[in-house]
DNA sequence: TTGAAAGCGCTAACAA
DNA sequence: TTGTTAGCGCTTTCAA
């Protein structure tokens, strides 16, 4: 018979309830646990049969309750319908398994304020051992609250955010990469050149329109507010946005979209319009999604790797804990990974 | 002086720092905690200005420890850089926070056998009250061991899966969707429809290809392997994917494909090849992913809704154990959600 | 090599 | 309305 989901309230299996079935003490089944030494073989094979005919599985939480160490890492995402943040997610999630850590996870919500506090009450609660933070807001007055609130429990490292001197922030070259793709239009001759960036308040945007305009203001080229459109990442606010630029700024021979969804957008509406790209404009996006070679045409991007920004924020976040369980004061090393250029067909 | 990541090894201040400051029992502070009514507004204002004080956070941990209940709920998920698998993530976290569980994180690597073994054990470890299973695999003998294992501690859901009578799945109508796309391809006169699957040890590539099959058996259209190409979802996959196709069926004159990536890839294969869609060749994808309106043509394609599925999962879920704890046995509703088609100009 | 006692931080059950 | 006692499942002393 089948009966998915049907619910048995049996009473959990106990380190006790094995010390019985061996006719050891609890304490001997904690040092096989354990794997200890003092343990003579015959006594430790009596411990294993009894815990493998109970079935019997150890609580993590009752042991982390006495070792004060839960063996937890909470993680803050953002919403990971994106390329990024879903590769940084796994990123995480597969250094955090190799290395013996369980995740919790919570996705933040900008638009309630007091979510920061009960996200941090929640972590707390959990005896989380550290914190990744992978929502990639401009730091706030909210954010530092945050901080205040967690570091007195667990070290904390920020993925993607601005960082402050000294700030245990792991980070994308974000401006740097997007001053390679405008200066590889430049390259091409490309001489009025729009950018559609993402949503402002996020650093990674505001970076990204920070390189544009250094490649711009390096090469003397017109850099004006006009060639500005702020999108949201989706494809659908880079198709809008290239009907604005195009309004705003007639002469534009060349976009630079934030990410690859708006860039897919940028040359949807390009062709609407009847504009050959990439003989009538250049486009160039940023993350390398693995779609992005399939574009009509094929699109330059900026390839970074979070899913390896990722593995390094959790085994970072691992040396911090061991050294603090070692009694010694350590800091998480704030780092930047280096994007590259990817050049296609659509430039 | 900034010291991001320094670490401090203050001792966690406890319900007892709270109830000696406030000058009452341990107990009292409990009954605050817990909004327990007998307590005079006197002593009760007493105990939160000592918690606001000592900054005191209570331990979940502890808490579950004698309550039996953690608050958390395991959730086993596949590789969500795929649209499908972040949006499922994406509508369990929003329902679980909103319910207040917690969520602990595990992705499933089908490389290794033993996976499924460590996973259960990890989970139960941790207390979880109820493990969502969103990896979408054939089921099979090592998922069976898995339910066996944790079955016994909590409920399972299983999302996206094959559902034997009875089972506690959720999911969506893979294989009427995929119907759904052929039928149509039919209307518009075509005769000659491929298909590109997903990996056919999915469940969910497995339907769609059998929905494939039902409409063209139901028109008495030609239904061989010669018009099948098993993909891996990746866009690059649908690019090889129909030149494959063309050569080994070569009157195609339109192609299903399981995935909106993979269609992609059809779209691309078919721009390089000078076939112009839809009048050369149709077009159909499957999931709706957002940029899907932003390809060239736009792309016609069967919409599910995922994260709606997943709040559903942890509704479902929440049901259960609330029934559980009130000593009612309680099961999971299979449920089916019906996808619907969306026409764009690719068909 | 093994066991007994204490206690991690909290709540349930009872007593006052 | 408040406090006392016991104990959740485990590991860390310490003693045998």
């Amino acid at each position: 018979m089948p009966n998915g989901g049907v619910v048995k309230s049996t009473r959990r299996v106990t380190i006790r309830d094995v010390a019985r079935r061996a006719g050891v003490s609890v304490q001997t089944v904690s040092r096989v646990l354990n794997d200890h030494p003092d343990v003579s073989d015959a006594t430790r094979a009596r411990v294993q049969r009894a815990i493998a005919e109970l079935h019997y599985q150890p609580s993590a939480i009752a042991r982390s309750l006495i070792t004060r160490s839960s063996g937890v890492l909470g993680v803050v995402a953002s919403g990971f319908q994106f390329f990024g943040p879903a590769r940084l997610l796994a990123g995480i999630e597969r250094q955090a398994t190799e290395l013996g850590w369980q995740l919790m996870l919570r996705v933040a919500d900008p638009s309630t304020p007091e979510e920061y506090d009960r996200i941090a009450a929640a972590l707390i609660a959990q005896h989380v051992e550290g914190v990744i933070w992978a929502y990639p807001e401009l730091s706030s007055e909210r954010e530092r609250a945050f901080r205040a609130q967690v570091e007195t429990h667990a070290p904390i490292v920020f993925l993607s955010m601005e960082a402050n001197p000294g700030d245990a922030v792991l980070s994308i070259e974000n401006r740097l990469g997007a001053r390679l793709a405008v200066e590889h239009l430049i390259e091409r001759g490309r001489r009025h050149i729009g950018i559609i960036t993402g949503p402002l308040n996020l650093w990674s945007a505001h970076q990204r329109k920070l390189g544009w305009q250094d490649a711009l203001a390096s090469a003397g080229l017109p850099c004006t507010e006009l060639q500005v459109i702020e999108g949201d990442w989706s494809a659908e606010s880079g198709c809008r946005g290239l009907r604005q630029l195009i309004e705003q700024y007639p002469r534009l021979d060349a976009v630079f979209a934030s990410n690859d969804q708006m860039a897919l957008g940028v040359l949807h509406a390009a062709h609407q319009l009847g504009l050959t790209v990439p003989r009538d404009l250049s486009v160039v996006g940023f993350d390398n999604v693995p779609e992005s070679a399939c574009f009509i045409p094929p699109l330059t991007t900026v390839h970074h790797d979070l899913f390896a920004l990722g593995q390094l924020a959790v085994r970072e976040m691992h040396r911090v804990i061991q050294a603090r369980r070692a009694g010694k004061p350590a800091v998480v090393s704030p780092l930047m990974l280096r994007p590259h250029l990817i050049v296609r067909e659509s430039s």
